[in-house]
DNA sequence: ATATGATTTAGAATTATTCTAATTATAGAA
DNA sequence: TTCTATAATTAGAATAATTCTAAATCATAT
């Protein structure tokens, strides 16, 4: 997504496209990375012409989450960390670097797995509306 | 594990059976739930003769996780929840109370996914070492 | 131009957790 | 037994992430 959808998602969304909202957005839109609020304040902090306050990145990415351009995650203790990769898809965190790496979810499997395990729990009956996985480990090579 | 083994199990990993670390690791070890540190806090607190402090509930919960008592589960943002669980297994979140029960693994299905998850990612070379799954939905009937 | 509502802001408040430094308990040496 | 060293616990301060509050600014429609 461009400059250009970006700020006609926002309209379409009857949001509007303020430099802030438009800034964050185009950092999350242009990273591979899963940041934090903290370090998206910092790098947009720089690229806006005026000064912006952490209060805002907070409002803005709560309002990103809610129109649906970007994911929250959870993978570690304390810390939620944003995600412009809102397929379903799962994550795979560097035990050593700490990186967390996007990882494609594998549909045939997909099914398998949530069928297996209905039938593995039969105590409960869950309806699974969906779920995540973490991956912990390390790169080799 | 009842009162005597917990006892035993803490001299054998030189760790003093004191009241405190007993009544906490005999709370979760009795308990199903998933509970905060505040909430193992307030129910031990009832249980003890004496008082206990809150840096003393998150002390204990450290050196149990670090012997293997216990575990640490991070299913929501900023809050971490301790489990008697230690087996390797996932975690279902009810979404309509907040509620987290235990999911058993299915090892066939699981060598098939770390497996296929290598394949369909190749492009960089992950060495997993584990995994966790959330599943979120609801209980039905 | 003005009013109105939306947005942003700084800073205070809250929550979960960790740190600090003092106090208490305990086990082993004398 | 007393002494002593070390471990464990404690209250409260500090920190980190996030949310709240209430005022200031901005944008849009009259
Ligand atoms: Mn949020
Ligand atoms: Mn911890
Ligand atoms: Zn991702
Ligand atoms: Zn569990």
């Amino acid at each position: 997504m461009n400059n250009f959808d970006l700020n006609k998602y926002f309209l379409e969304h009857n949001l509007k496209p303020t430099p802030q909202r438009l800034t964050i957005a185009e950092y999350l839109l242009n990273t591979t990375s899963h940041p934090t609020a903290e370090e998206i304040y910092q790098a947009v902090a720089k690229k806006l012409p005026m000064p912006i306050s952490l209060a805002t990145v907070y409002n803005s990415l709560d309002i990103l989450v809610k129109v649906g351009i970007i994911k929250e995650v959870f993978t570690e203790p304390n810390k939620v960390r944003y995600d412009k990769n809102i397929t379903n898809h799962h994550h795979f965190v560097n035990m050593q670097t700490g990186e967390i790496i996007d990882v494609e979810p594998y549909e045939l499997l997909s099914e398998q797995l949530v069928e297996n395990y209905l039938l593995k729990n039969p105590k409960q009956k869950f309806k699974i509306s969906n779920y995540h996985i973490t991956f912990y480990g390390e790169l080799v090579e």
